[in-house]
DNA sequence: CAGCCTTTGTTAATTATTTTAACTAATGAA
DNA sequence: TTCATTAGTTAAAATAATTAACAAAGGCTG
């Protein structure tokens, strides 16, 4: 039934029938505890008795009456999620993002910073705590209502000890990060690699609601993927899951070592940036997304642009393929560059793919933008310090 | 804590109890009440109820006394893994092995036979009925003791409605096949893919044993991978994870749509075959494995079969490469052909993986040869027909 | 608008299961 | 022989769910 030898006693079946309460009012809410009983299949009785414990407790509160189905009329109630709160942290180049959501995962408070150089260690850590400071001020939060800290960072990072394994592109590697941040801040804090907690936010908030077996894949300075299987985050052995940056995709050329990725050496957006300048001398260099710049002007006709179009939407098919034949996903969720492709790109994708693989699996873009990351970081603090815990 | 919002009352305590005593007598057995009290963290009183309710019921056995630790001796038992009995079948090809296994999953009979011609469905179905009347003839075992059927076969298996979803090389799409045969034989059938199922027997008993988390690859007619995550069989959204035989690997070309994959059409046996024809215009034609010939070639220093070697290798360490890095297993096995690599070819592929991906898997060969696909089916009607229903 | 049926929610008794504490049994060592 | 130790059991207490009965509140019908 539970698998792994696990057992239990009557406190643990309190426990489970508590957090399917709130699971169900997290979903659905407003319910009556009779709504309550149907769905958790627990007697009247019981959900009653539940239910009371926990708005003494202050997990939920009754919102008022709801409309008679033939009888008397149903107290509604809803998960009090403002009951406490968590922070989500992203650190991305030289940026940091900070916010603070409810226990629904909504974002309520925000705040970003930006250095003028590459965060090191100590900025970033230093960044986290003045950036609370300010948050924490301005919100008028109180900070002992805050269960704890989810942090997103490039690399790999070791969930277990809190270090960063492996992150060439930032020189963390070794960096006990979550230990440090929570001396300086009195917080508990989880950390996780920057693409799982876009993952994470596209899971809960954005393309992939409802979908509990999806890869998300984000090209941007780097080609990473996140993984959800059966509504969980899958961190891969030694939490080295989605690192697809490293798949055999295009010319594998001379490399150093365990540097960059094949694939990401040949389409990461620096990557295509750079093949683009060969294409298109007259370019434009700024900000503005390369994969934009490509359909505009192979809409225009120029043969250069649309070669190298083809190309690029042919190796992230490839990589689609490689992805989706080892792993059967139900989604396919595309983000970053990626999303420029537009539905013109997606079917040129997917035409590819049909010639290829029986089984193609549905591919929708990515909704929540350059938010998915802080959304992600928040629902990772709520599953790695849910608040139920703090009710005896 | 378990997540999903289930919800339950003090039977499902119970149920996680005996099957928390059971499973630590399946893997540590003898063991005396005092120890699984230890093991299990729960009281000596429960234990001792529970294990008494099982001894009735004939899933435990006591097995004498043991040592005594200072005081009084413990009375040793034992998981009862001769209580009931499951069938493992394999379909393969023109071949179908039967065999009937303990609740240990230690296979106890066995039965073979060979047809002319490659098995069509009815064929398979009616083979299966007779060669289990044989098995249960000749072993004298009990049919009511039979828990069910795990049935392995080629193609993607749909296990929830019993059918086969996918199968080129067969043609058995759309048959029904468990509802046949449960009809048939009045057992209960499970159905899966049968290189799901050599994972599972490796896992189980094979190479894979103590490890959660990791990736099975089979080289032979096809190319096929099975995936164990948590120690659970991982199937995907449509039941077709693993079919890594349509990666993208090696040359396009021109195919059917939907027909077999790229991969599998360049380094499959049969594609190596037609390739080693040309570089070896004297190769053995007869059924000795392709790539022992290749590498007893390549040592007496031919060219032709040293280059194709060398390809090989390198495009197998593809597709492991971008399954390692979207992964990251904590154990790679390989099977099939790719046993008669040896060492040799191990570190030839381990090289070029260090040259390409900063993790490296640990690699091992498979260690069940033909065994494991009918270990697998054995264990796969094990985990879907639980004995422990049998009791109230 | 009175009576009745329905739905919601609570109360009290019952049931299932575990734990705690105390006890018996058996054994090796001093 | 005695004592400390480990194994196993018994009886009472504790926890939490369920069942059955009831109270509260509201709509509907004649």
């Amino acid at each position: 039934m539970f698998g792994r030898g696990q057992t239990g006693n009557t406190k643990l079946v309190k426990q489970l029938n508590r957090e399917g309460i709130l699971h169900q009012l997290k979903e659905k809410a407003p319910l009556s505890r009779a709504d309550l009983a149907k769905l958790t299949e627990l007697s009247r009785p019981c959900v009653s008795a539940l239910v009371d414990e926990m708005i003494h407790e202050g997990l939920i509160h009754e919102v008022g009456v709801g409309q008679s189905r033939g009888g008397r009329k149903p107290i509604l109630l809803e998960y009090n999620s403002q009951a406490f709160g968590v922070v989500g942290a992203v650190f991305e180049g030289s940026t940091i993002q900070l916010a603070i959501a409810d226990l629904k995962g909504e974002v309520r408070f925000q705040y970003k910073t930006r250095f003028t150089q590459p965060l090191d260690g100590e900025m970033a850590i230093e960044g986290v705590e003045r950036g609370l400071a300010v948050l924490l001020e301005q919100s008028g939060f109180d900070k002992s209502r805050l269960l704890g800290i989810g942090l997103g960072l490039p690399g790999i990072t070791q969930r277990r000890d809190g270090t960063v394994s492996y992150a060439p592109s930032t020189g963390w590697m070794g960096l006990p990060v979550q230990k440090e941040i929570e001396e300086r801040l009195g917080l508990p804090v989880i950390i996780d690699n920057d693409v799982n907690l876009m993952t994470l936010g596209e899971f809960y908030k954005g393309a992939g609601v409802g979908c509990s077996n999806l890869v998300f894949i984000y090209v941007g300075t780097g080609i990473g993927a996140g993984i959800m299987i059966d509504g969980q985050s899958y961190r891969g052995a030694m939490e080295a899951s989605g690192e697809i940056g490293y798949m055999m995709i295009g010319p594998i050329g001379k490399r150093g070592r365990g540097e960059f990725g094949v694939f990401e050496n040949n389409y990461s957006v620096p990557a295509i940036r750079k093949k683009a300048r060969l294409v298109l001398p007259d370019a434009d260099e700024s900000s503005m997304s390369i994969m934009k710049q490509l359909i505009e002007q192979a809409h225009q006709g120029k043969a250069g642009a649309r070669g190298l179009l083809d190309d690029v939407y042919r190796h992230w098919a490839y990589g689609i393929a490689n992805i989706a034949s080892l792993m059967d996903p139900q989604l396919l969720i595309l983000s970053g560059e990626m999303v420029h492709i537009g539905e013109e790109g997606v079917q040129a994708i997917l035409r590819l793919l049909s010639e290829w693989i029986p089984f193609v699996p549905r591919i929708k873009m990515a909704s929540l933008g350059d938010q998915a990351g802080i959304i992600g970081a928040v629902h990772c603090a709520l599953e790695a310090f849910p608040s139920r815990l703090k009710g005896k």
